[in-house]
RNA sequence: GGUCCCAUAGCUCAGCUGGAUAGAGCACCGGUUUUCUAAACCGAUGGUCACAGGUUCGAAUCCUGUUGGGACUACCA
């Protein structure tokens, strides 16, 4: 990469006009700011010690260095102490020659040495996915996908919160309604079916519990003693018990919920090469809490219950096992940890879940530490913020929870006015028109989510976000689109008849031409962050200069030969990078729009 | 009470490992189509980077405090 080697030279220069020894490392070398002329800077400022010399001095002298040393610099300017190097145009040409056609451009292959898991979306099965698990699906898929750009060997998994007291409470009120109505025989979705339940059981909940207050009971403990609840914890016991109806009823209902989810994981374009389920993974929880009482590093108190004293580490203690045995939220993933590293050893194990769980996670790694477990260092928490509507804060008892199907539908549909109203498709089949628009519907969906720096709470506004201008998947896709149309026309190319030598570098070729050059460090960047949104916005940047050189300079009627071979290759990378940084981001680009 | 996170244009967001004049999009105003896809391009307007100190050649960025907002702190998940 020129940036280090640029690095390189500096800091022989620094060696060798001033006598100190500097790290190529040590040196910040950067893409030159637009408005200034050059190609990469270097900033002098930290380096006066060094020199005992001025700033502009200083640059000058190394910028002559340079110059005299460094072949492809064909020049620099200063302005006070930032050194503007400017490279040959034949290190343009030379750049785009070498990776107009290279599928590989800006991705790590994979050595082996690092082993990452990915752990997202991980829903409970007593309602249907939504917002919330929509940012979380797209995270997660993109991070993996960003971590195997960058090298890594990834595995993705989903871990199902399959049983506990949420989802008897959707079987209780499915068994008093008769246990008769199914996905078949009310042709609902079977999450929404059993999300539907939920909703029952929470009504009758709270009528009861109003009923207990009205006859002068304490809030708290009519929320212990509403009859549902004690039925829901009745239920639970019984499934703890393993006993076989609410066994069978368990599975059966789950079972509805898996083949909605899967309907959903589907149109989200998204999967998971491994499923864990909470209740096969609970009961090793439970062994190693245990473990940990035998080690010594957990305590019983006197009604049984097993704790972790936490206070040194300035959290609190906090419950592993409650009295009557039975496990709780933590104990489940304390086992799920020791599985999955038993199962595929990974050296870094990441959980994309939202920031209202950071203490749980806190909590969670030192427990493993604790434990002596040597993989509790690799446990990262990918603590993303929550989704939060124009009114706050989505609420299922308010009725403002955005359902993840229908959000996708609504978006399909947006697409599907736009792309009729523009009647730019004339000649695809059916099929086809139905494809685009779920393309452009879930890219506007995806890309809009996946902009926003993970770790900061965003606003989804259903108005605003359906708008297919400016920073938007839509535009990155039409821009797509729009190179395509430009190679179709341009047929077969020979890159082999290319002569640098007849070539001129013009400004927006040489805009666009750098923002390609950073794809490789855009693909890092974002890698490191884990943030998707470094890669989305770097797209943007790319679509935003190709439109800019599409309409400053004409392409396929450019008289001079080389020059229009050149500005095809031009094309044909920007494509890729488009449509590379997009597959990573889990969005799929149209050959035309 | 304790712990943690956040605050940048009217709105939504970049920029945050310290560097030049703080950037985009939306909205608003004006312009561009006999030319390779106008879902595009170009221009104008819009800022006390919450506030106050500090660190230094240099702070939106780092440190401290204040204010405002949020999350967590359940024998819930």
């Amino acid at each position: 990469m020129i940036d280090s080697e640029l690095k390189k030279h500096i800091a022989f220069a620094i060696n060798k006009l001033y006598g100190q020894q500097i790290l190529p490392e040590q040196l910040a070398v950067e893409p030159t700011k637009t408005d200034f002329k050059g190609d990469f800077t270097f900033v002098v400022f930290p380096f006066l010690k060094q020199s005992k010399k001025g700033p502009e001095q200083t640059a000058t002298d190394i910028g002559e260095y340079l110059l005299k040393e460094f072949s492809v610099v064909s020049g620099y300017n200063v302005i006070k102490g930032f050194l503007n190097i400017e490279l040959s145009g034949r290190f343009w040409f030379d750049f785009l020659i070498h990776n107009h056609n290279l599928n590989s451009f800006g991705f790590t292959p994979a050595d082996g040495s690092s082993r990452v898991l990915v752990e997202y979306s991980s829903p409970n099965t007593n309602k249907p996915l939504h917002l919330g698990h929509i940012r979380n699906n797209l995270l997660g898929y993109s991070v993996a996908e960003l971590l195997k750009a960058n090298g890594h060997t990834v595995f993705t998994c989903n871990l199902i919160n399959d049983r506990g007291i949420h989802i008897c409470k959707s079987m209780l009120a499915w068994m008093k309604a008769g246990m008769k109505d199914t996905p078949e025989n009310t042709g609902k979705k079977g999450d929404k079916l059993v999300g539907d339940y939920y909703v029952a059981f929470d009504k009758q909940y709270k009528a009861e519990m109003k009923a207990l207050i009205e006859n002068g009971m304490a809030e708290e403990e009519a929320e212990k003693n509403a009859p549902s609840m004690l039925e829901a914890q009745e239920l639970l016991r019984k499934w703890e018990a393993g006993d076989a109806e609410t066994i069978s009823i368990w599975k059966k209902m789950n079972s509805w919920v898996y083949d909605g989810f899967d309907v959903t994981y589907k149109k989200l374009g998204v999967s998971f090469d491994k499923y864990y389920y909470e209740s096969e993974t609970y009961l090793l929880g439970k062994d190693m809490v245990k473990e940990g009482l035998d080690k010594g590093v957990f305590f019983t108190k006197d009604n049984g219950s097993v704790w972790v004293d936490l206070t040194a580490d300035g959290l609190d203690q906090k419950l592993l096992l409650r009295a009557d045995g039975t496990s709780v939220y933590i104990t489940q993933d304390i086992g799920t940890a020791e599985l999955k590293y038993k199962e595929l050893a990974c050296n870094k194990s990441i959980y994309v879940v939202g920031n209202e769980q950071d203490y749980h996670f806190k909590v969670l790694q030192l427990v493993m530490q604790k434990l002596g477990k040597p993989y509790a260092t690799g446990i990262y928490h990918l603590s993303y913020g929550m989704v939060e509507l124009p009114h706050g804060k989505m609420k299922s008892r308010e009725g403002t929870v955005v359902d993840a199907d229908d959000l996708i539908d609504e978006m399909i549909a947006t697409a599907t006015e736009t792309t009729d109203a523009l009647g730019k498709t004339e000649g695809l089949k059916e099929a086809e028109l139905k494809q685009l628009n779920e393309t452009i519907g879930l890219g506007a969906l995806k890309y809009f989510i996946l902009k926003v720096d993970p770790r900061k709470k965003m606003l989804f506004n259903p108005q605003e976000s359906i708008d297919f201008h400016g920073n938007t998947g839509p535009f990155i896709q039409y821009t797509h689109a729009r190179i395509r149309s430009v190679l179709r026309n341009a047929g077969a190319i020979n890159a082999e008849e290319l002569n640098r030598d007849e070539l001129q570098l013009h400004e927006p070729e040489k805009k666009l031409l750098e923002l390609l050059y950073q794809y490789p460090a855009a693909i890092k960047d974002a890698g490191q962050q884990m943030s998707p949104g470094v890669l989305a916005n770097y797209s943007y940047e790319v679509a935003k200069a190709y439109n800019h050189f599409y309409h400053e300079l004409s392409i396929l009627k450019e008289s001079n030969t080389h020059q229009r071979l050149f500005r095809i290759m031009l094309c044909t990378l920007t494509a890729h990078v488009i449509k590379s940084a997009f597959a990573i981001l889990g969005i799929q680009v149209p050959e035309r729009m």
